[in-house]
DNA sequence: ATTACATGTAACCAATATAGTTACAATTAC
DNA sequence: GTAATTGTAACTATATTGGTTACATGTAAT
């Protein structure tokens, strides 16, 4: 199974609230096109990780940190894509009577986490700086 | 979500199937610890992906290469866990009225691209015979 | 203070994936 | 021919995803 869209869209909700701190779940939930509670449950997932600030009964939401300070790992974990912070499942009760079953867990493990942590450092080197930078080079060069 | 069991359970197969080729899928699932049609369904994705030798009727299986010609990444592409060979989901039809919804997408997915390619180097870099040395090592330093 | 508008959730739904299971056809070996 | 094995179809239970309706709660502005 692929990564939830929750992560793409999380980013694409921080995006927005970078570029405007007014953005309801109304108006964001029309650009990325989904439904406005699919965009609360997120926002309610980027506030319990401490990403952003949003009060009840006011519209809108603000950064908890600066752009530069607010990775895409934060992102990925905050929106809980990854049960348990384990990116790979591994078949729980090996027979432990059998050589290779006795010890496929610990000698796999390792690289699994091996793996995992090069798609995390690459998560961790960008920021949501970068993407609105990005973003707005694009508008810029296509005007 | 993690990515499927079926990743590690594959990698277990191949290592049995490597030790004795003579495991049939019910000696497998023993070790494994689940239901052998489990074990034949996997197995039958190891054989489409050419990774190993089953025929119908006759007892366990073969090696289509050797040990060390094997990766984790054949191995995990074999399985299916991920669909489509996209690790990251994003969602599909953002607002292209809005500056940041109609770049999304092409900000987003190079990262994500950067990112599944850093966890798939990982496992390409990791073949069976690696798997099976360690659990040969391991079995002998414990004797 | 009433109105209008937001957020926050609960509850539910359809679609899909996982892991397991039963059942059985087809194949091979002895 | 019999026994054993692979290969699948079909089905189940469970969980996740993404979406939706409904509504309680909270804020702000007139």
């Amino acid at each position: 199974m692929a990564i939830s869209t929750r992560f793409s869209v999380g980013i694409h909700i921080l995006s927005l609230i970078a570029t405007d701190e007014k953005m309801t779940s109304d108006l964001i939930a029309g650009s990325v096109n989904t439904n406005p509670v699919v965009i609360r449950k997120i926002m309610s997932m980027l506030k319990k990780a401490d990403l952003i600030e949003v009060r009840p009964g006011v519209a809108g939401a603000r950064l908890a940190r600066p752009l530069s300070k607010i990775t895409l790992l934060d992102v990925y974990h905050a929106v809980a894509v990854v049960p348990d912070k384990e990116l790979f499942g591994v078949h729980a009760a090996p027979n432990p009577n059998c050589p290779v079953g006795r010890n496929i867990q610990s000698t796999v493990t390792p690289i699994f986490e091996l793996a995992q942590s090069a798609l995390e450092k690459v998560l961790a080197h960008v920021t949501l700086d970068d993407i609105v930078s990005e973003i707005e080079q694009k508008e810029a060069s296509s005007s």
